[in-house]
DNA sequence: GTTTTCGTGATACGACCGTACCACGTTGTT
DNA sequence: AACAACGTGGTACGGTCGTATCACGAAAAC
């Protein structure tokens, strides 16, 4: 046999590809050929890693989701160690704003799916697009581990400000990616929604 | 000459075919032969009217555009002569949620759009989408409007709070379109957040 | 009544896309 | 050494899409 290749190695790469061509020219014009350019690979090699072009996309909005929740935790380590509710929700919600080049993409492209998952029920059916409802859940969680820590505002609701904070979050970061927010207004403004629900702590 | 059409009834009713289309199998699967079958035309007509594909995708924006700026004129309207600035806002913001069939497909269909313009810059040129702008106007002067009624609530910025209700409403909007909240709730969650920002009318 | 212009239909063309097929070298296995 | 499995390249096919072309009837203009 040939050189026995990792295949999940060509794999993900070919997907970051795909992102690659996705954010530059939309998820609906990316072709096979063009991921296949932009991965600087043959075309056949494509379809031999993926059979199909829907097995791509799918890989690829596999990759994206993952990709997330990687940056989300790297965000939260780097807030230092034994983090307050606080920190830990500003920096999941931070994650999801498109500030540098790389998280633009990051967000065009997944906004992309899913919008085409309302249109598509092959997209729809996919557990990567299902799973916001567990981003609500962490957020509820850590409002309420905040209040027991007396850092919530007395009159918040849990759930509903964790559902607040992720549309206003999400909202925000399709605005910055129009071009008719910056980046620093829209955290400007999430950070004010912060103040408002959580309670300065106690001084010690 | 034959029958002397007139050209702009004639494009408004392929434009909503388009929206038809577009809402039922994605924008970016919209062929300008779907759009001519769904206006029961031929697709030279479609071709006639509007000489390009390109064409027909902006004058669709620009009507979508138009239909939401009446819906919510018939909605503050509907709540009675002289109405406050919270109805007014209120109106505003729940027209732009995903309740019925028909609103659901407008969001779908504009969100796309904006999404698309991200990328295509022809898109991007057009004045339909950068107009957001005057939405965010418009509601940052009713919020001072409240103010100076004795509305708002004290500690309110008037800009924050409207792009921050906008925002919230957008998030809201693609939630309930993706399935993952209902109409009911988002309403709840945008109507808990005008309790907020307004105070509560005093007694007459 | 002839001519010209407008609206409409049918069809064709070139390009691109996803997929399938065929061929060949390479590297393990026996 | 022989063979089989794997990875890779090149290329062709069927379909669809946007656009262009040709043709024809119908009404306004003269």
């Amino acid at each position: 046999m040939p050189k026995r290749v990792d295949h999940d190695e060509r794999r993900a790469e070919i997907g970051r590809a795909l992102v690659q061509v996705a954010a530059r020219k939309g998820l609906h014009a990316v072709g096979m050929r063009d991921v296949a350019a932009e991965a600087g690979v043959s075309l056949r090699l494509v379809q031999y890693y993926f059979h199909t072009k829907e097995n791509l996309l799918l890989h690829g909005l596999q990759q994206l989701t993952e990709g997330f929740g990687e940056r989300v935790t790297a965000r939260v380590r780097a807030a230092g160690e034994n983090p307050g509710p606080r920190t830990v929700v500003e920096a999941l919600l931070m994650t999801s704003l498109p500030t540098d080049e790389e998280s633009r993409a990051f967000h065009l492209v997944l906004t992309s799916y899913a919008l085409l998952a309302v249109t598509d029920e092959a997209l729809a059916a996919q557990p990567y697009l299902q799973r916001p409802d567990a981003a609500e859940d962490a957020v509820t969680g850590l409002l309420e581990q905040a209040r027991e820590a007396g850092l919530l505002a007395p009159d918040a609701d849990a759930r509903t400000e964790a559902v607040t904070l992720l549309a206003l979050a999400a909202g925000l970061g399709t605005s910055v990616l129009t071009g008719q927010r910056t980046p620093e207004s829209a955290t400007a403004v999430l950070r004010h929604q912060l103040n408002r629900i959580f309670r300065e702590p106690k001084a010690s």
